[in-house]
DNA sequence: CTTGAAAGTCGGTCGAC
DNA sequence: GTCGACCGACTTTCAAG
């Protein structure tokens, strides 16, 4: 599917606000209502837009600490990457996991209350996990930015 | 504010979908449609909800390269953070930005087309921006969980 | 792509419990 | 806290240019 300049304004309008009716979509697009309409349905249709979610306040939420964690396997075999990858789904802690290059294997985004929950979690979960040779937690103390949209 | 179980039900429902209808949460957490609505209006009224917004996929619109780059200041001057801070902040290939411990000062999260994209970025971008020491850049080869949602 | 109109659904407010 | 009912606004579809 190829994206005309529309369909990028609109995608970047829908990844800042998507609870925007098509009438106000359609002002800041200079389009009809109905032409609004039928662009979300094909980005829609064509998967472009995945979903639409409501973004929380980690803040409110008791999860503000944010830990990135490398893990290194033991080894490469597909077995042991086949059931470290299924055991990490299970996690609700961890927001993200990445297959890597370098120095590690995986990076993991991870949202816990705070340090001791981190500690626990570690502990009780992420190391009874098979197969882990080592991990490097890498603490957040700042947010400079944190957005969901990327520019098209 | 406090929340309670059904509070926490409703986050999680809508961090999943937030186009369902008032009907449709209704049933899944066995009460009224008003009961429902009150309660997501009381959430976005104390920002617990920052937001609504349509997640995109990176494969369809050229983005699907993502690094995690970590970078390291020349000093720690507050002149020199607020420099840098701010020069991140507008550029949009940069998602994610955190100040962090550890070796390095920073942790930011990149999406671009591919690996040229990345090197166009870096030495047309990134390395621009001044009080930069050193980076290290971390590819993602696969991905195996991305979710924007915390479970609580 | 546009306008306009029609139908059905939903959001948001109400009074009452 | 809860609920059912109401109405205006919205989505969604259609025809015609």
């Amino acid at each position: 599917m190829t994206l005309d300049k529309t369909d990028k304004k609109l995608i970047n309008l829908l990844q800042k606000d998507s609870k925007q009716t098509t009438k106000q979509l359609s002002l800041q697009l200079n389009l009809s209502v109905t032409a609004v309409y039928e662009r979300i349905k094909k980005l829609e249709k064509e998967k472009v837009i995945e979903k639409y979610v409501a973004i929380i306040n980690k803040n409110k939420i008791e999860k503000s600490f944010l830990v990135f964690c490398h893990i290194k396997l033991v080894q490469h075999s597909k077995e042991y990457v086949i059931t470290f990858e299924r055991e990490i789904l299970k996690l609700e802690e961890v927001s993200e996991c990445f297959h890597v290059s370098g120095d590690y294997d995986y990076v993991l985004k991870i949202y816990v209350k705070d340090m001791d929950a981190y500690r626990d979690f570690m502990v009780t979960k992420l190391t009874a996990i098979k197969y882990i040779g080592s991990t490097h937690s890498i603490f957040t103390i700042g947010k400079v930015k944190n957005t969901t949209s990327i520019n098209v």
